[in-house]
DNA sequence: CTTGCCTCTGACGTCAACGTGAGGTTTTAG
DNA sequence: CTAAAACCTCACGTTGACGTCAGAGGCAAG
């Protein structure tokens, strides 16, 4: 599979996958020309990559835990650095859900007609 | 009381003070000399203002929806806004969620002597 | 064989939320 | 009164995850 079908299917853009290899996150094999090529692994590889940094890992970080997962094992240090993201990760969480409430009244006190109106 | 005084009392650089007005999220009275001087309502504001960016609003989005809060009052566009908002974190959360089991998961597997080594 | 789409490697552009000086005024502590 | 600390306004620098353009080569169809 070249890199625009695995852009298709993945959904994410030439330049990202291109960007990813650059960075160490994403393998390819190469034909004789020079074009990468993409096993059917690679979809769920990208996919992984794009949860990751949607939980707010850089791809230094990912780089760093992408060999945990493909060897099955973890040092002493990069499950602290795991541990340590997920627990970010919950605050983030926390975080949203206190802006989320925040909106909520915000919405509810907008959206009600001003009571204070009608008696001054 | 001055910008010194709020960022310290926030939490919040000064730069970032600064940039905040000039991006109209925060207002300020000025001495003679130039100098900003806020009233105690600032320390609030400067927090909703944290929120709303840790939510992942923008500068250009919480401008449009502070004088909503100011106001009490919202328009059927900024109700929009703001619900869209809100959805677009809750959306954030659940993949928050997702990415912190799969984080989990990546813990647990990682973290188990490698049982296949003893079948080997 | 050539047309048209895909791919390649640079390499510069972007955007947001500030950081970081420069150069100068103002306020405050001693 | 004076020196340090805080403040002012430009205005350029930073970072990450790509976007975008240039110039050149590769590949299936007619």
């Amino acid at each position: 599979m070249r890199i625009g079908d695995l852009a298709t299917k993945t959904r994410v853009s030439v330049r990202a996958l291109r960007y990813y290899e650059e960075q160490g996150l994403l393998a390819s094999m190469r034909s004789q020309s020079g074009q990468r090529l993409y096993g059917d692994a690679a979809v769920n590889r990208v996919r992984l990559i794009q949860q990751l940094y949607g939980a707010g890992l850089s791809s230094k970080t990912i780089a760093e835990l992408l060999p945990c997962v493909d060897a099955q094992v973890s040092t002493p240090e990069s499950r602290e650095r795991l541990m340590a993201e997920r627990d970010r990760i919950n605050t983030q969480i926390a975080e949203l859900i206190i802006a989320r409430d925040r909106l909520n009244d915000i919405i509810d006190v907008t959206s009600r007609p001003n009571p204070e109106c009608d008696y001054v």
